[in-house]
RNA sequence: CGGGGCAUGGCGCAGCCUGGUAGCGCGCUUCAAUGGGGUUGAAGAGGUCGUGGGUUCGAAUCCCGCUGCCCCGACCA
């Protein structure tokens, strides 16, 4: 038996927990019409209430569920598949840079968080703490890791020695736990699964080059896997990690306007080195701490993927990524024609999977066609092929595309060649999704010049402003406006400009928008 | 922690004011028909009314306590 606590630790220094998320988790994006049967099961479309149509998405569509306890998630089935094809991409991409998976422990002896002052102060509002084992009082409580860097730091002070053990280049693929008050599917939950990549370098120089690596590994795949196009930038100090002294970030625009933090990569400096001694002898027999690195994507990035794409029929999923590329919705009436129908239905089958698209086929009998087209369009499947008599007379197939919404998104086309077209018709929709995104996001961003037009663009987007301010101007303009800097891009634009906020002549450029 | 609200089959709700032993829709099971954009009909299964106490011949209903949950605010890598 194990009990957890949450105060003793930290009194004063952490927001009570008896609060309530927010989360909607009544099913009140149904609307009821006892008359059309039809209208029941509708979403609420997103344009209408983009809250609401989050919510009901994300259960309908079979992602998650709520967890029994306030805050948690589970995540079912279809949700998990798309996170294993946004693992095996991300995998794939640290492997490519030398980075090995590893396991590390989920209990962390508290006074491992306490070596680093800011680390500590930074996370111990929201720590979970176990302080009972055994049936019996721990001896000294123990962390349910909110991140890994300290233990982390542990391990690396005892395998390094020498300059010939570095780099040390480490990913996990874990859950932390974190007391957030406000909760919501995927975007923020009490527990949540993620990567988080922890690295060890020889000098600065090298620690600055991995943490820019890793965000342009998160950009990449960002942009050519989930076709969200993020804007690669640093956080401020203000909205930097607990422990950092520089953070990168992927900042996305999601459906509404508002920005998600979608990534971040952390250049740790040496202050987990000296928190943990990690030390090495270098080629001149000199003692010297590492720098290391820390970065992480989590499934909020599922979340991201919802609302950057989804539209007022449902998920959109990108090809790439995508659990169910293609669904098959055979058609027929008589028990003959659903004999040769089904045949055909498992030929088309295998002929797409022998091609290496991920195809399901719905042979559900209690549901109608047009229940199950309704059905996949909700989950986002980007790809429909339905196939009747018909299409056995002609030696063809109706394909439709989800981000093509209803019938105008459906084609007639032969089942000569179906898997080359398929495929190209997923390069299409990738390509598309892409490209919507991008149009979208560049329509929402204005440059802004004045505090006015700063406080206007950030109700429908981001604002794009020259900005010199301190600390206190930032906490400021977020006070006011409700919107933080997102980051400052890593592309800036030539030359300098005058602060809108303190008419200072300031030499970069933020983004500013409200986030989740 | 401040303000507001809710708790009744798997889900969403009605019933409560004016006490008399629980009902509707969806979903689920079975059968038949239907099937190219959310399909009908018939027959079924399923509820200690959050919890503890009180009033009463009798409590889902009235009273008191407790717990949980939702919304707004505060808080938030």
């Amino acid at each position: 038996m194990i009990f957890i606590s949450f105060d003793a630790l930290f009194d004063g220094c952490y927001t009570p927990l008896h609060l309530r998320p927010s989360g909607h988790r009544c099913l009140s994006g149904w609307r009821w019409s006892t008359q059309a049967m039809a209208d029941k099961d509708k979403l609420i479309p997103r344009s209408e209430d983009f809250n609401e149509w989050y919510n009901s998405v994300v259960l309908k569509a079979d992602m998650a569920d709520y967890g029994p306890v306030r805050g948690t998630m589970i995540v079912k089935p279809y949700g998990w598949a798309l996170w294993e094809n946004m693992q095996k991409a991300l995998d794939g991409r640290f492997k490519a840079t030398g980075v090995q998976n590893a396991g590390f422990p989920m209990f962390i002896p508290m006074s491992f968080l306490e070596k680093e002052a800011k680390h500590v102060e930074g996370f111990a509002p929201e720590l979970a703490v176990v302080t009972h084992g055994g049936g019996q009082e721990l001896a000294e409580p123990l962390v349910v890791r909110p991140t890994s860097e300290t233990i982390i730091g542990h391990a690396y002070a005892n395998w390094v020695q020498s300059y010939r053990d570095l780099p040390v280049l480490i990913n996990l693929w874990n859950s932390v736990v974190r007391w957030e008050l406000r909760t919501k599917l995927f975007l923020r939950t009490l527990e949540f699964y993620w990567q988080e990549g922890h690295t060890a370098h020889a000098t600065a120089a090298e620690a600055a080059e991995r943490t820019r690596m890793m965000l342009d590994v998160y950009t990449d795949f960002a942009v050519n896997e989930a076709a969200i196009p993020v804007i690669p930038g640093e956080k401020s100090a203000a909205e930097r990690f607990a422990g950092a002294d520089q953070t990168l970030t992927i900042e996305a625009m999601m459906g509404d306007g508002k920005a998600l933090q979608s990534g971040t990569s952390h250049n740790l400096g040496q202050n987990f080195a000296k928190a943990f001694d990690i030390q090495y002898l270098d080629p001149n027999n000199q003692l010297q701490h590492c720098w290391t690195t820390s970065f992480g994507l989590s499934t909020r990035f599922v979340g991201a993927i919802i609302m950057t794409h989804g539209d007022d029929n449902g998920l959109v999923l990108p090809p790439r990524l995508a659990p169910y590329q293609v669904v098959m919705v055979p058609i027929y009436k008589k028990d003959e024609e659903k004999t040769a129908v089904l045949t055909a239905t498992q030929r088309i089958a295998q002929e797409l999977t022998a091609a290496g698209v991920r195809v399901k086929v719905d042979d559900r009998d209690n549901v109608t066609p047009g229940y199950k087209f309704n059905d996949w369009e909700l989950r986002g499947v980007p790809a429909r092929i339905e196939i009747g008599p018909r299409d056995l007379e002609k030696n063809s197939v109706a394909l439709a595309r989800r981000d093509v919404p209803g019938r105008e998104g459906k084609q007639f086309v032969s089942q000569d060649g179906l898997a080359q077209t398929v495929q190209a018709l997923l390069t299409e929709i990738q390509a598309n999704l892409l490209a919507k995104a991008t149009a979208f996001r560049d329509a929402h961003t204005y440059d802004v010049t004045s505090y006015d037009e700063l406080k206007e663009a950030v109700q429908t987007g981001f604002a794009r402003a020259w900005w010199a301010g301190d600390g206190a101007a930032e906490q400021k303009v977020k006070e006011e406006t409700k919107a933080t800097i997102r980051c400052f891009p890593i592309n800036q634009p030539d030359g300098s400009g005058t602060c809108f906020y303190t008419g200072k002549p300031a030499d970069k450029v933020a983004i500013f928008g409200r986030a989740y």
